[in-house]
DNA sequence: GAAAAACTACACTCAATAGTTTACTTTACG
DNA sequence: CGTAAAGTAAACTATTGAGTGTAGTTTTTC
């Protein structure tokens, strides 16, 4: 790898990492230049602005992230165990280090510029881009009853990312480790004690 | 009222709107004492630092939050009347003015200094004051079978605070309204699917 | 191996902002 | 009314941090 590719990506993993753990805000060019060892003129070669670098590194991270498999609806495995294995999965997307380190700085910033909230919120992300499609697919297999999809797919996930994901963005409950498989389970119990057909 | 007290006010009105606008770093001292027709020194008088200025103003929005009716197990009401009235509660909570700025405000700090998040995760508001012994006698009367109390309060907390709270925090869906009397119509089905006595 | 591109150290400008000082005016109150 | 408490305006200090300019060194590329 050329130097020039080496530096950009140390800056640019410098920034996330500094930006992570205090902030855009808190964190000055400085001292991203001197954790990516870097000078602080090649920061600014790369990167015009502190903006352009978050916003690059907000890219990069939204890119590493939409790369699990999608799951569809089975008509041969029973609906609890798709379930399972869909709340599995984004169960460890949202407790995953990648995740959370994203969705802090972003969160972070959300909370500050409502315009970026906007364009990320319409970035559909995890079991949301297929979950609805799979439940109206189970719904017309006659296994499930649901009439409004798209609230039962806010229902599920939303269960989901209120036990496992937010007490981690946070902090709350640094030590009480929620139990993953709990949750996942009562999940699911929950979604199909309401919508499981008859 | 003497002057000084009103001073004092203005001084945490201005404030508290300008943290909520802008976050406690963009806001300056010199805007508060603009924005409370005060000078800048009468607002140092009253607080010494800017830091204790935002935990005045912290403390100010925790002490007018509580106030709700707490809502007791009624055996003559229909359990799902009562989980309407506390849902509606609620959501009147989580959705109001009030409250909403001082999440904002508190949660663009909590990500910064998980050990404010700490401090504030124990302080428990709305509904979930009471909501666990709510439910425990509700199952004692024969009402609700629950396995695990703590779990579903929350089960049912989480669903109105992920469809009426969190959209309005970020700022996603700034138009599209959610209609709150279908997401409390939808928690309460989810929650009695779910639990409700056979 | 030489020109071009990229990196470095470091000094610099410029703006913002927390908090202070001072000299003076207004308000509260016995 | 007179004194003490509180408020005011405005200049001031000191720091921080974004972004630039420069002169010189290293890496890439042809």
């Amino acid at each position: 790898m050329k130097l020039s590719e080496k530096k950009r990506l140390a800056i640019l993993d410098a920034a996330e990492a500094l930006f992570y753990k205090s902030g855009v805000e808190h964190t000055s060019m400085d001292q991203i230049a001197a954790q990516a060892g870097a000078s602080k003129r090649t920061v600014y070669n790369h990167f015009a602005t502190k903006d352009e670098l978050f916003h690059a590194i907000l890219a990069r991270m939204l890119a590493n992230i939409n790369n699990d498999e999608v799951i569809s609806f089975d008509q041969n495995t029973a609906i609890e165990q798709q379930l399972t294995a869909i709340a599995e999965q984004e169960v460890r997307l949202l407790t995953s280090a990648n995740f959370l380190r994203i969705a802090k700085i972003a969160f972070m910033q959300m909370l500050l510029q409502p315009e970026l909230a906007q364009s990320l919120a319409n970035n559909s992300m995890g079991c949301m881009r297929y979950l609805e499609p799979f439940l109206q697919d189970a719904n017309s297999a006659g296994v499930l009853d649901i009439d409004e999809v798209d609230v039962a797919a806010k229902q599920f996930v939303y269960q989901l990312k209120s036990f496992v994901f937010y007490p981690l963005l946070y902090g709350f409950e640094s030590a009480k480790h929620q139990q993953p498989e709990l949750v996942i389970k009562q999940t699911v119990a929950l979604f199909l004690a309401r919508y499981k057909a008859a």
